[in-house]
DNA sequence: GCTCAAAAAGATAGCGCTACCATTTTCTTG
DNA sequence: CAAGAAAATGGTAGCGCTATCTTTTTGAGC
């Protein structure tokens, strides 16, 4: 274990700071100092270097790499009175859908200033009445909420924090500030209205979880399937429990007790259509030809598996990536015209859902 | 929109603040007065209430709640010059595998006093680096780095930064302080051994991003098959190409064409494992009679596959949660005698490597 | 070369909280 | 009930930085 340290010692002597205190880190007087400028202007510095003539910026920079300096984020919130800190708040760590919404909000936070401050609120409004009072102490530059299900204290609480908030997910009527999401209610209409071009008589629906937006897409599918006649409260069943694939099975597996001539399934995501599929290998149900199976959000193995399975392509990532991007227009006092931003959706038809699968 | 706000106007007079300053958010000392106690024994209640007597908690806690007091952080890290808050370092957001360990992290956060603050590193160890000094900047009350592979920079600004850290992921020979985790090259030999033992000769070895653990399982696979004399680098193909099902597919293609008599394949991820099943039902391979299949951490849909999918079950949920309970209990100063936990592996043996498929 | 505006640099005074130490009050105990 | 220890409370002085305003320097235009 070499460690090369190339350390020029420097040509300076830190004075003792104040009131016997140990040396801690290097401060920001002390770069000036050596700067051979005023405190205020090192400052400058490090938030807006084009303030600064060549000479000293040059100086500054060097002082700055020489002693290793490392600016206190704490004393520069409490001094400016504002921290570039997002904060974030989603359902579930759990569900992969918010796993590629993190990932755009990450992507699109990378290279700006803001640093991303991401909480767990369980699908829990209470929870997030709660998280939302821990981010008021810190005063972040911006936040992203998930829905449009708050509860009346924490909007009034997002309305005192006095700083852009984008509503991600879904679109509503009432945005506290700005939004990006889609129709989940119309997106679940597309679905069913497919099956139902297709011929299939008996749609069954399954969902689990039941969050405000699975409840909108059991409201679409309640719609097209009264639209249409084929209305059957018995092909409908729906969990409270936590999806899994293997939940799917076993969803399947109930809902062809309560309504045996079954010829479709819309399943509110694709884990519940993968592990549909996989029941129907299990019990030689052919699929599509006796079963048409579709999901929701278009992950990446709906196209992989065998057969293929249709899905409404949600786009997730993009979600987190436009809402980071709004906020930091926002933040920065350049907002663009449209605070609601509808994300759309797209069906995406595959062997699972065609005429014959020949 | 009807807000009920029940506003007891407080019978209390702010001051107006020095130098003309806009009125901003409740101070503590403001608090205090209302409570009629100095700032410091406010500030206490906050901290220790036990540390005060019964009447003044009382006091000082109808006080912060009639003025709907929120400390001020910035200021309360700043003077006491540290803060709660705890960093994570992780590769990816897009691997599950990441998903589960942040679960386990977060769980275990919360209730305590510590604040989670992740970064992704996207696998590369300059931008880990990076990350870390920007955490400096934050002085963090602990820290999680994934995997031992760091920079001597990193390692040297981790051990500056005086606060406890744990290495999650895989263990190796020099922690910096803590670590959690399991011998990649260990399971990788328990699965391709396991393989051996089902009588397969042409055992091929698929891996994607190649990350530093990945390669771990790729010695362990070149030991067991060379102490059994069945090594043949034709069986292996990697590629540094992200992880996905698909890919899974086109792998085991490509595979199949430099080893054409392949009978088994041990995938490093169940993603790779799964692409591998479904490309095989596309190709009419039989599956384990023809190919056996093993993937690699156990992820929660190898059990419902058909055929079912063996996998090696990592303890990522739990290597989340106990870095951070280890983490926490250093910063408090109650360190556990073991520094460096096992979390071991667990080789699940399903139909996709059974003797015969019957 | 002089005037005046703009750009650059600096002095001052906190941001809201807690560490540290001093002081006061309360509780023991012979 | 006095003396000493322990518990509770308070005064003072920053933590390291930036907002605000003032002063100095630079540069444009005639």
């Amino acid at each position: 274990m070499v460690a090369l340290s190339i350390n020029l010692t420097p040509c300076y002597e830190r004075e003792m700071p104040r009131k016997g205190r140990k040396l801690g880190p290097i401060r920001l007087t002390e770069v000036a100092k050596l700067a051979g400028v005023s405190p205020i202007t090192a400052s400058r510095f490090f938030r807006n270097p084009e303030a600064l003539s060549v000479s000293k910026r040059e100086r500054v920079e060097s002082a700055a790499k020489e002693l290793g300096y490392v600016p206190n984020l704490a004393a520069r919130a409490l001094a400016s009175q504002r921290t570039e800190v997002i904060g974030v708040l989603i359902p579930s760590l759990t569900n992969n859908v918010f796993n590629d919404v993190l990932r755009g909000i990450y992507d699109a936070s990378e290279g700006s200033r803001y640093t991303i401050q991401f909480v767990n609120t369980r699908y829990s409004i209470l929870q997030e009445e709660k998280l939302l009072r821990l981010f008021q102490a810190q005063k972040p530059a911006g936040l992203i909420v998930t829905g449009i299900n708050q509860t009346e204290e924490s909007r009034a609480v997002m309305e005192g924090m006095n700083c852009p908030i984008v509503q991600i997910m879904e679109l509503g009527p009432d945005p506290v500030d700005m939004m990006v999401g889609f129709s989940h209610f119309d997106a679940s209409i597309a679905a069913v209205s497919h099956l139902i071009a297709l011929g299939r008589k008996r749609i069954g629906f399954l969902g689990a979880r039941m969050d405000p937006r699975v409840q909108r897409r059991l409201e679409g599918y309640r719609k097209a399937m009264k639209d249409a006649d084929l209305f059957d409260p018995n092909l409908i069943l729906t969990t409270s429990t936590p999806t899994t694939m293997t939940l799917g099975g076993m969803l399947l597996g109930d809902l062809l007790a309560q309504a045996p001539n079954l010829d479709a399934v819309f399943c509110i995501n694709d884990d519940l259509a993968l592990g549909v599929l996989f029941e129907c290998q299990r019990r030689g149900i052919a699929v599509p030809d006796k079963l048409a199976i579709v999901g929701f959000n278009d992950m990446e193995f709906m196209a992989t598996a065998v057969p293929s399975l249709s899905s409404v392509r949600t786009n997730r990532y993009e979600m987190g990536r436009d809402a980071v991007t709004m906020l930091i227009e926002a933040i920065e006092g350049r907002r663009t015209g449209t605070p609601v931003v509808d994300l759309g959706f797209e069906l995406i038809v595959r062997q699972s859902s065609t005429l014959h699968s020949s």
